[in-house]
DNA sequence: TCTAGATAAATCGCATACGATATAATCGCG
DNA sequence: CGCGATTATATCGTATGCGATTTATCTAGA
């Protein structure tokens, strides 16, 4: 006897993940962002200059996802891609003016997602470090 | 200033979904099975003649996502997709006998991860059902 | 020094996902 | 009864994601 979705962890996070993005959704779409293309731009908001790497290691993604994103978002005119000088292998990545500006027009959406959740801030942080700790002991980022 | 992805509950949970299903992937594989496909067969598994939205209903899936993804495990010889004689837009799932062998080898999967996850079978059900609570307050299923 | 191995991106193929739309079947209201 | 609205799938286009491979660059050891 098989144990029903309903009742299986790894179901409940694949619909719960997939639920928070269409929540995301409505409120990125104005701002021509999809939801992955809004953590890439927080990231680099927060962080200027990181290669594709570095950039993989934190948000989990892998270069043949991340390098026709961050082409799909320098076309858009968000993103610099420029090969390091040193090590010509590494292409560090910058916002533009253009997504400064987006970045910090996107700042309020967060918020009004935890709103939606009804949950307070003490168990939006709460579960938020349980997922880590899950998906850190499932999958460890780079040292 | 952002909050960086790490900060962020969303890319928690997209990020603990992603580790999961790769967790996953190794354990499906010799079953020639990928995540969402063994999804289906569970659900099929435990109620027979579901309809493609009562699936849907179930997984959170649209029949843009299930038609292909039921066509290739037709295709591989797991399901049965039949119109229903009596409402004829309705497409009926079964699970042939090699639907229900590959069910019943892929019974072991879910303790299997549990092991992986490191967590204990109370904190998996509370996790699941916290979680479960997030999903259904941004997008309910229908009744 | 010089080459074998490691590393960083990129490319290719495939499987989800979903928005928008199309098509067929059924329902409901006058 | 008849026709517009609704419902159930299916189709199309686009954007992730990832496994496997490729290419370019760098590093380390004989």
């Amino acid at each position: 006897m098989s144990l029903a979705p309903p009742d299986m962890l790894c179901f409940a996070l694949h619909s719960a993940a997939h639920a928070v993005h269409a929540a995301y959704a409505p409120l990125l779409q104005p701002l021509g962002l999809t939801y992955p293309q809004y953590l890439v731009l927080t990231s680099l908001a927060v962080r200027d200059g990181q290669s594709v790497s570095d950039l993989g290691n934190e948000l989990r993604l892998e270069s043949n996802t991340l390098t026709p994103m961050l082409k799909r978002m320098q076309a858009e005119g968000w993103v610099t891609r420029t090969r390091d000088t040193v090590d010509e292998r590494l292409v560090r990545l910058s916002l533009t003016a253009e997504g400064h500006a987006l970045a910090a027009r996107a700042t309020g959406v967060p918020r009004a997602f935890a709103e939606r959740t009804g949950l307070t801030l003490d168990q939006i942080a709460d579960l938020r470090d349980v997922l880590a700790v899950l998906r850190d002991r499932l999958k460890p980022a780079r040292p």
